[in-house]
RNA sequence: GGGCGGUUAGCUCAGCUGGCCAGAGCACCUCCCUUACAAGGAGGGGGUCAUAGGUUCGAGUCCUAUACCGCCCA
């Protein structure tokens, strides 16, 4: 047997190994003869799991990929992962709270230890998963957003904006989370409806001549007002205006955030923001605590008083309040106003509320300082290039949705106060206070960038030993698994060799030759070792001083170092002990003499001595460490701090498209794939990503990222209801493929995916679909099997075209081309649903449903030639067939093809998608054989009224209405007897209707179905009459349509000739049923005289 | 408040620039284990395309309102 039963999951595991052994997903960079389609993959985070919508995402680029493949594209689809920063550092937060610790108790360098242990496992099972999917991906080429090279990307884009002014650091009202602790962007806070109050609070005037009454929601903010503000335009204030108010309950000293003190008379001032038909018309002004306010604040000037702390509790400007959450506060002031009068009124009011995406928290809006993009600039060429439709969005509805926020864009903050992601490259100096962004352009040498980029990356510190550079470019890299981290250097990050790493030899060597050395006097467990020595020791191994030197020798040039020798030995020993030793010359001397015969405490012989010359001894040095020596631009100092803050994950994943193929590098890969053709991805992240990727692409690239972004919409469930575990509604696509097979899971997301609107999934329709892989297992097996009988001693041919074809061939083929063409159609404008089901309907309503049971008769009984050409045409249609279904279901139809007689390459992935061949088209035939299939179902539909049992054959009597309709009965005689259960078959164009039949009435033939017990003439009758009844009402709108002369006037000519020739039919198949009734009727009456 | 999308058979949905006497899958009814497939085959029933107007020879498709549902932005 060819093929046993089908068990998706014994071949699904099977195909994928063996295609990535043969590298068959492996694009080539030096190809420059072929057309290349690149797509690069949204990188799933390395957190979860895959859900749906990832199944979802990976099946709709996959398709396009494997049939652009196949159609002979370069083809590159680049995945990778995305180190998700909040979301990541959430998870691995939990499990450390799990184990009863905190991430502070472990410290940032332990922490992200803890992460990079825990994130492999997560990357490996969501890598596992995607290939489960049968993603056709090149994993060479695979990245990570905090690999080697990203994490340098992410630099030197950093760098490159901070040089052209387009990143700045300010204080602003960012939307801060107190939960996580960490300011969060615009895009990632949800606004929820909340039933709220309104306060109503009097602020008694300055001069005692009454209050003015405002109305707030957040009345614990008022501690932080600075200002009451009206509308310039209402009458009821214009003569407050200028004046100034008793800010209540407040009678503490307040500090502005740059630490100026304020008193608590707050001005009355005139905004045209403020809304008079809001409250009293007179609302508080709190700059460091709302956005308006904010905004208000800087028109006028007013200072800014920060009420609350990073956990949104109440600091020390809030007085007594001070240490309460924002909300206890509240009900306290809230309290506090109404005793002493000043509450007037409280409403019931429903407002927005701003949450946390990640955290649910509510949203504090917040003073602080962090890092934004001026995104105005970016947006400029992300507009034109959309406007000018250089990059189309598919649906194209989305493209006015990016427009719309791309003009509003505000700037991006880019700042985030957690650990997991890129450090920001910014270094504060300490002395002058001065904003240094480091990257590696600085250096030339490809050795000192990979060091710089490794203390970058928190790999190795500052002040590093050769271990921690060995120990690390040589253990295996992260996202090549194959690599060790200098492979990756190599290979992937800088596409050189660098022989300075190659081995410890050649580091020690580099590092000895181009760093600056600290030397380590004392082993760890050891009593430390003061400052003193390993000054000199430090000036004695860099060659500051010689190998004997005088007290003077060193003082000489201690001043030049002293600076870099204090900040590189408190960073090591902690505190400076006896720094004042070099004060003066007779003290050095002296202490010098000292430690050259051990006369200090510990007895510690440093040097030998002669007439007061001095040479160290060399073997104190228990270690050389070396220093990356970063200096402030501005005056040259060590002494620097690196900003504590990392990036938002999307300012990487903005590089993706670029990134993941070598920039800043210029790559052979960048210049081979860039722009990528296509980018799939769900809508929820358009302006997270997509306007991002798109802004950054034109800037660093000065070229779009992508040509076509296709949005493809989320997966809900059967009641359209979002997946969520809480809700327990999670279809994971796991369990699908485990139930149904990859393939089965593909072609229902592909067959659900129409555009523009939700998929409503059910585990339902994927069952369905594995009928369908089920029926394209059997319809080959019964090829296969006879196929293989046929074989033993014979061949088939590989080009039908010469063939002698019968009708049913020609047929066949002409709808395949049809296919062939429609498919391309449909799949050319991403419409997946219809590439889907234009193939189901093909394949199964076509090729299953008539073709093969229309050459069963030849296959079984026919001769050698007729089993041939049969033979030769099922095999011919099987693999264009295949081919095309392999996009969506690559597992099956590869195990199925393999098997076929012929191949035009090792594997399916890599064979040639089917072209249409005109040649193989045959309207006329094609039509024939149309007309044949109506006559068939005509007659089935008489067995099926008349109830007769499938099993039970009968004889049947046809009467074409000409001679070539005639020609292709006879012809296909015996295919007709099998699809219509006839024992009998006479054609005949010049019979009459033979007593005890039934009629089936067809375009071109009429057929007497001989019925004889079971005829029932009253029954026929009327069964005929219905018919009629239908006919004559179609022909009726037909008519009408007909007689109408604007009709027929300004209807295009085509659709008026359809139009008459359905006509010329439906009159045509009348003429037949009505003298078929007029006989029955005449049998009828001739009956009841008898 | 601004914008976008949806409303088509019992259910889930196709139906692009108007020519449809409105399709598919599932479900339903009748018959059948016929040597590829009962995960199947044959036949069948089922919709005034949310509502009301309009444009047009012709509207599920275009326009205008309305209702309901959903999403995004402020």
């Amino acid at each position: 047997m060819p093929l046993g039963d089908y068990n998706p999951k014994e071949i699904e595991e099977k195909w994928y190994k063996i295609w990535l052994e043969n590298e068959l997903f492996k694009a080539d960079e030096t190809d420059t003869q072929r057309p290349y389609f690149s797509v690069p993959m949204p990188p799933p985070n390395v957190t979860g799991s895959l859900h749906i919508g990832h199944a979802l995402n990976m099946t709709l680029q996959d398709v396009i990929v494997r049939i652009r493949r196949q159609e002979g594209y370069n083809t590159l689809w680049l995945p990778g992962f995305d180190h998700a920063g909040i979301a990541t550092q959430w998870v691995v937060t939990k499990q450390l709270e799990s184990e009863g610790l905190s991430k502070f108790d472990l410290g940032r360098e332990k922490f992200i230890e803890k992460v990079w242990e825990w994130v492999p496992k997560a990357k490996e099972t969501i890598k596992k998963q995607i290939e489960k999917l049968g993603a056709s991906c090149d994993w060479s080429r695979q990245r990570f957003t905090l690999d080697e090279g990203f994490a340098r990307a992410v630099r030197e884009a950093f760098s490159i904006l901070y040089e052209e002014g387009l990143i700045y650091k300010a204080p602003y009202i960012v939307n801060w989370d107190p939960k996580d602790r960490t300011a969060i962007s615009d895009l990632e806070v949800e606004y929820k409806e909340e039933k709220g109050k309104i306060w109503y609070i009097k602020y008694p005037l300055e001069d005692g001549t009454g209050h003015i009454v405002v109305a707030t929601t957040r009345p614990e903010t008022m501690l932080g007002d600075t200002a009451v503000a009206v509308n310039p335009q209402d009458e009821r204030y214009k003569d407050l205006i200028g004046k100034k108010v008793k800010l209540p309950l407040v009678d503490w000293k307040r500090k502005t955030w740059d630490s100026k003190g304020i008193q608590n008379l707050i001005p009355i001032i005139a905004d045209d923001y403020v809304d008079a038909s809001f409250g009293t018309g007179a609302v508080k002004i709190t700059p460091a605590h709302d956005p308006n306010d904010f905004e208000v604040g800087q028109r006028h000037n007013l200072p800014i008083v920060v009420v609350m702390d990073e956990e949104a509790k109440m600091n020390e400007n809030a007085g007594k309040y001070q240490g309460l959450d924002r909300y206890e506060a509240r009900k306290k002031i809230v309290q506090d106003l109404e005793e002493l009068g000043l509450l007037e009124k409280v409403e019931e009011h429903i407002h927005n509320v701003g949450h946390s995406q990640r955290s649910g928290a509510v949203v504090e809006p917040y003073l602080s300082i962090q890092w934004f993009v001026k995104t105005k600039e970016l947006a400029k060429k992300a507009i034109e290039v959309v406007e000018k439709g250089e990059i189309s969005f598919i649906p194209e509805n989305w493209k006015k949705i990016y427009l719309n926020w791309m003009y509003e864009i505000k700037d991006w903050c880019i700042s985030r106060q957690i650990w997991w992601g890129h450090r920001i490259p910014v270094w504060y100096c300490q002395d002058c206070q001065n904003t240094n962004v480091f990257s590696d352009k600085m250096y030339d040498s490809l050795a000192k960038k990979v060091i710089f980029n490794m203390y970058g990356d928190t790999r190795i510190s500052q002040i590093f030993s050769l271990k921690e550079i060995t120990d690390y470019l040589f253990s295996k890299n992260f996202t090549h698994e194959e690599k060790t981290n200098l492979q990756f250097y190599e290979t992937v990050v800088f596409k050189k060799q660098i022989p300075e790493l190659q081995d410890e030899a050649h580091i020690k060597t580099f590092l000895e030759g181009n760093y600056i050395k600290v030397p380590i006097l004392s082993k760890d467990n050891e009593e430390i070792v003061g400052f003193a020595p390993h000054a000199i020791f430090f000036l004695y191994k860099n060659g500051y001083i010689g190998n004997s030197f005088t007290a003077k020798d060193i003082l000489d040039v201690y001043k030049t170092y002293e600076k870099d020798i204090k900040f590189i030995y408190s960073q090591l020993l902690g505190n400076l002990k006896k720094e004042e030793i070099f004060n003066d010359l007779k003290t050095l001397e002296n202490w010098l003499i000292d430690h050259a015969y051990g006369n200090c405490e510990v007895g510690k012989i440093f040097f030998t001595e002669t007439d007061k010359v001095f040479s160290v001894i060399e073997d104190n040095i228990v270690e050389t460490k070396y220093l990356i020596e970063l200096r402030c631009k501005n005056c040259n100092s060590l002494n620097l701090n690196q900003d504590k803050d990392v990036l938002d994950t999307w300012f990487s994943s903005g590089l993706w498209a670029f990134g993941t193929l070598g920039w800043p590098e210029k790559t052979l890969d960048l210049e081979r794939f860039y722009p990528t053709s296509l980018l799939v991805t769900g809508f929820d992240i358009i302006f997270f990503w997509v306007a991002r990727m798109i802004m950054m692409g034109m800037h660093f690239m000065n070229e779009k990222p992508f040509k076509d972004v296709y949005i493809h919409a989320l997966v809900r469930d059967e009641k359209g209801e979002k997946m969520s575990k809480t809700k327990g509604n999670v279809i994971d696509p796991l369990d699908m493929i485990e139930a149904y097979g990859a393939d089965a899971l593909r072609f229902t997301l592909t067959a659900l995916a129409a555009q523009g609107r939700d998929i409503r999934l059910s585990e339902k329709r994927i069952e369905g679909y594995k009928h369908f892989a089920n029926k394209i297992w059997n319809a080959s097996k019964f090829v296969l099997t006879n196929l293989e009988n046929f074989m033993v001693n014979s061949s088939i041919y590989q080009s039908v075209k010469d063939l002698d074809l019968s009708y049913e061939d020609k047929w066949i083929l002409t709808k395949l081309q049809n296919t062939i063409n429609k498919a391309k159609e449909s799949i050319n404008s991403y419409k997946y649903n219809e590439y889907a089901s234009i193939l189901y309907d093909f394949f199964w309503h076509e090729y299953c449903d008539w073709y093969l049971e229309f050459i069963k008769e030849r296959v079984y009984k026919g001769s050698d030639k007729d089993k041939q050409i049969a033979l030769s045409v099922l095999v011919y249609v099987l693999d264009k067939s295949l081919k095309m279904l392999h996009s969506i279901m690559p597992f099956i139809t590869e195990e199925i093809w393999q098997k076929l007689p012929y191949k035009d390459a090792d594997f399916l992935p890599i064979a040639k998608y089917p072209q249409e061949e005109k040649e193989l088209i045959f309207e006329k035939e094609t039509y024939l054989v149309e007309m044949i299939k109506e006559l068939i179902t005509s007659i089935r539909t008489v067995r099926a009224d008349f109830n007769i049992e499938p099993s039970r054959k009968l004889n049947v009597y046809i009467k074409p209405s000409d001679d070539e309709f005639e020609k292709v009965l006879q012809k296909l005689q015996n295919g007709i007897k099998l699809l219509a259960k006839i024992d009998e078959l006479v054609i005949d164009k010049n019979m009459e209707r033979p007593p005890n039949t039934v009629v089936a009435i067809s375009k071109l033939a009429e057929a007497y179905i001989d019925i004889s017990d079971a005829v029932d003439i009253e029954k026929e009758l009327q069964r005929q009459e219905k018919l009629l009844n239908d006919i004559q009402k179609s022909m009726s709108i037909s008519e009408k349509k007909l007689s109408n002369e604007n009709f027929i006037k300004k209807a295009p000519t085509e659709v008026v000739e359809k139009e008459k020739n359905l006509y010329k039919d439906l009159k045509e198949k009348a003429q037949r049923i009505k003298s078929a009734i007029e006989n029955l009727k005449s049998i009828f009456s001739g009956k009841g005289e008898k």
